[in-house]
DNA sequence: CTGAAAGCGCTTACAG
DNA sequence: CTGAAAGCGCTTACAG
């Protein structure tokens, strides 16, 4: 542990001094108002903005000169000590590699900078460590609040949640007990997945679905059912299998898919991340895409143009995710309930890897 | 902006209460102090562990008991005003979407919790805002230092760095003025890539490089050149293009060096990102990989076992990059020269897109 | 309209 | 070996 400063009151001395230039002597707003011969109440409310404060101009010039010569900065603990806000929001996913969270981290910055705050991302698994102990760290006044992407929270992650006694929100899936969550429309996304396939004239459609305790895996099988049973076909369960949201679990599935002897002419899968294994699994297997087996995915990433075939997707509001996430947090009172859906529109991105049964 | 808590001075009626069950009060040290008839200086010891202060086992526990009991948690601002020090390391990187960039997130994270602090990761290029602005709020008392990887910086933004008066460190690039980063050994990496491509029997081999600004692509560009050269060929610049760190970038570059005329036998891309599009673009064109064409990318991802056909990669110890980045920056003094070459191994990963030239 | 004062919750030299 | 006190840098009701 590095020592405070000695610094037994050199305040005034400092005043007068140059810039401080990164090393030593934190300036502070004692200086700044001394310098400007001004008291620090009326730096702070120069500093804050604050619309009661009526000054003269040339006061307030007086002040913001000081603050450029001495090249002042607010210290944040002392202001989060004060008013017991850190202008930190937190948020928790499970991998910073799956780039389906990357796109609601870039959201949920954006808003988060927006109104003031900093986000600050850590995953559950960060160095092998549990969820459980992160958040005692950050529950130690580190963030106003706590966004969850994502994965799956244990009975120990939830008690220490709440009794952090922080408001918190759940992002892209539901909780068990309290509605704090904000989701896509899943079952949508599914619905004009198969719809689209149902419109080519498949009629033998498979879903690799998501892993089991997923809440968007329920809602995007929900949705393959849905759109089936619309059009009078009886979802075949030995057509369903389930696959975790990567490459190799989506190869898996769909080798154990084949092997079951079904044929089917075209795979709905729950994640473009498990497709791009789904693609590699149909290719060694010997079955071409689209003229054996049609392909399309929930979730649209620049990569998909550049699989082979080009992948036929549905591109999700994922950053706005993000951002209504981060608005919703900032916005609402820790014990309201919160059960929302974005409703950004759901969009149907053809490429090559879907096309009509042969 | 939220008032502070009233609260006049409740604190001894509180002690006695029941568990701070997250809403409102919150508990101090001199609410465990009184319940456990300690002085709170006594508990600030025990919850920090003073190897100094002798105390009786007995006292301890009450302490422990007191803290359990009102579900006790120290208040970080106070402590960071008090110690000038956070406990949270900047993380500062182009795009979250970058799979390079989560794995030296994911090795700067690990690190930084395992010495006690969190990392707060942020893009320069959030929400439409300049970095310098992000740097600004950073450096309102947020951060005890602050990693830079990757992407270019400006002026102004290295002038903003330096009057923030804390420490910094580049990752996996170098900086113009003072000696303080950490990268990889690039130009090996470059040197193995095509040494495998020239023990193959390749002579003709191009290079889609990276950007022009971009300190790694300098150096995997200067490891490719040596690699020709010890087995005396010249490096032809037609087969020398510059594309950025994107698939679309590889694309574009790769279709310029064969508008050029110029066939090349094999192709060493210099980022694993490029090379996707590097594919995508032979195959455009008509060329089968490897038979007609070669290629192999720096960094290795699990998407390279899923391309067409599955990508030969050397893998670079990005995690550890990381790691190492967040240890330097806790350990060396601001004003330390760090000029270090992470030598963990590198690894030539071979797959299906090299072979001998036809 | 401005200034003086209190106090946020902690840590740590210092005195007893 | 333990306790009382000072003080980190701010903000904000309150008094003048």
């Amino acid at each position: 542990m590095s020592n405070p400063r000695p610094r037994p009151s050199a305040a005034r001395a400092r005043a007068a001094a140059p810039p401080a230039s990164g090393r030593g002597g934190r300036v502070t707003m004692s200086d700044v108002a001394a310098l400007a011969r001004v008291d620090k109440a009326v730096v702070s409310r120069v500093v804050n903005d604050d619309k009661v404060l009526s000054i003269r101009p040339e006061t307030r010039e007086r002040v913001h000169a000081a603050i450029r010569q001495l090249g002042y900065r607010r210290n944040m603990a002392a202001r989060s000590l004060r008013t017991a806000r850190t202008g930190t929001l937190g948020l928790f996913i499970p991998d910073f590699a799956n780039p389906v969270y990357a796109e609601i981290i870039t959201g949920a910055e954006a808003e988060a900078l927006a109104r003031g705050c900093v986000l600050m991302v850590g995953t559950s698994t960060a160095g092998g460590r549990a969820a459980k102990d992160y958040l005692e760290v950050l529950g130690e006044g580190r963030v106003d609040g706590l966004l969850l992407a994502g994965g799956p929270i244990t009975w120990a992650e939830q008690e220490t949640l709440s009794s952090l006694g922080i408001p918190w929100l759940l992002v892209n899936r539901r909780g068990r007990t309290t509605a704090r969550h904000v989701i896509l429309d899943d079952t949508r996304a599914a619905l004009i997945a198969v719809e689209h396939l149902l419109e080519l004239g498949h009629e033998r459609i498979a879903h690799v679905g998501g892993p089991a305790g997923a809440d968007t895996a329920r809602r995007r099988r929900a949705g393959y059912r849905k759109a089936l049973r619309q059009h009078e076909l009886i979802p075949d369960p030995d057509l369903d299998v389930v696959a975790d949201y990567t490459p190799d679990g989506g190869a898996r599935a769909t080798t154990e898919l084949l092997a079951g002897g079904a044929r089917p002419t075209a795979i709905f899968v729950a994640n473009v991340a498990s497709a791009i294994g789904v693609l590699t699994a149909l290719r060694t297997a010997g079955l071409s895409v689209p003229e054996d087996v049609s392909v399309i995915a929930v979730h649209d990433l620049p990569l998909a143009d550049h699989l082979v075939p080009a992948l036929t997707t549905v591109r999700m509001p994922l950053r706005r995710l993000g951002a209504r996430a981060a608005e919703l947090l900032l916005t609402t009172q820790p014990g309201d309930l919160i059960s929302e859906v974005v409703r950004e529109p759901i969009e149907l991105i053809v490429r090559q890897s879907t096309g009509p049964p042969s």
